[in-house]
DNA sequence: CAGACTACCCGCCAAG
DNA sequence: TTCTTGGCGGGTAGTC
């Protein structure tokens, strides 16, 4: 049971890493029927403390606040200093752990549950700037440089900032359904789910604009016609480009391959049509563009480790909406 | 599930 | 000179 969501901060807010577990957790939506949570931010003591962008937050509550949480969300942590963190506080982390609950680190955070031992043995991310410190500082601590988030047990950790938002996310699929998890997604007008590691953000900082425009059309009406053949020659086709510059634009706007890219997008519309319609598997393979139901059930093995029907059994939620 | 057949895509390289 | 383009080979992955 997801209930009580408490997000720990230290000396100083990372106010953004801090906003985006708060806006998954922390505003009450139950107009659209979608749970509630009790949401609070507690310190290493109640009172001021400042955020990195220079103003301050009051902050209501202590540690003690962490003993009925059900997830502990960590958005930020100093990497700057391999100084143990307070004992007070790596003891309620651990306390927490072993009550079963959930673990959830932010950009920098994981660097507070791994000097707390807390991923030892497991696999973790944390914003790339900080993999390398990360692995470095912490060698049990098997470090993932490529992917928005992992969950290891009952500890996720995600990359930079925004990352935070598809861990969260990720959190109340697992915990609460697709459907609800869908619904937040889209009051939040963030994407459900997202593709890719952040080696694609690494990559092209500063994606060309004129790449942007011709190919973002390009990806809009892929997304629009998923049902009919394409091949990646025919793409190219259709930006006026040779397939061999098509394929290079499309990597360093994306971080992916064409036909990679193009599977993704089948798989998300199928995960959708599972999640939200009774049609069966032959028919939802037909919409997504899969070729056959074998092919989907292939892929879904591939990317996602479970068959399409399992899918559909853990997340078809009543949509409490 | 195996096997044949395609399509994809990435390193390489010459040309502009 | 440096950078981008686009054709080619061939290993890999997807499709039937």
């Amino acid at each position: 049971m997801l209930k009580d969501v408490v997000a720990v901060v230290g000396d100083q807010i990372a106010a953004f890493e801090l906003g985006t577990v708060s806006e998954v957790f922390g505003l009450d939506r139950s107009d659209a029927g979608l749970p509630t949570y009790d949401f609070a931010v507690a310190g290493l003591r109640p009172g001021p403390v400042p955020t990195t962008s220079g103003w301050s937050m009051l902050v209501e509550h202590g540690l003690e606040r962490l003993a009925t949480a059900d997830l502990v969300a960590i958005p930020a942590w100093p990497t700057g200093t391999a100084e143990a963190p307070p004992a007070e506080l790596v003891d309620a982390l651990h306390a927490a752990a072993e009550r079963g609950a959930w673990l959830l680190s932010v950009c920098s955070g994981s660097f507070l549950l791994a000097a707390a031992g807390l991923l030892d043995g497991r696999r973790a991310t944390t914003h790339w700037k900080y993999t390398d410190l990360l692995a470095t500082r912490h060698p049990r601590v098997t470090v993932d440089p490529d992917v928005l988030y992992v969950v290891d047990g009952r500890v996720i950790s995600s990359a930079g900032t925004a990352a935070g938002i598809d861990a969260c996310l990720h959190l109340v699929r697992l915990e609460q359904g697709g459907a609800v998890a869908n619904a937040i997604a889209r009051r939040m007008v963030v994407p459900p789910h997202r593709n890719g590691g952040q080696a694609q953000y690494v990559e092209a900082p500063v994606p060309d604009l004129t790449d942007c425009d011709e190919l973002a059309e390009l990806l809009d009406w892929v997304t629009a016609h998923l049902d009919e053949p394409l091949t990646v020659d025919a793409l190219a086709a259709r930006a006026l480009m040779s397939p061999r510059t098509f394929a290079r634009r499309f990597r360093a706007l994306t971080g992916t391959t064409p036909h990679r890219w193009l599977l993704d997008q089948r798989l998300l519309l199928a995960e959708r049509l599972l999640e939200d319609t009774t049609l069966g598997i032959d028919v939802i393979a037909d919409r997504a563009g899969l070729g056959s139901a074998d092919s989907l059930r292939h892929h879904f093995a591939g990317r996602r480790g479970i068959s399409p029907q399992t899918y559909r059994r853990t997340f078809r939620r009543s949509a409490a909406a």
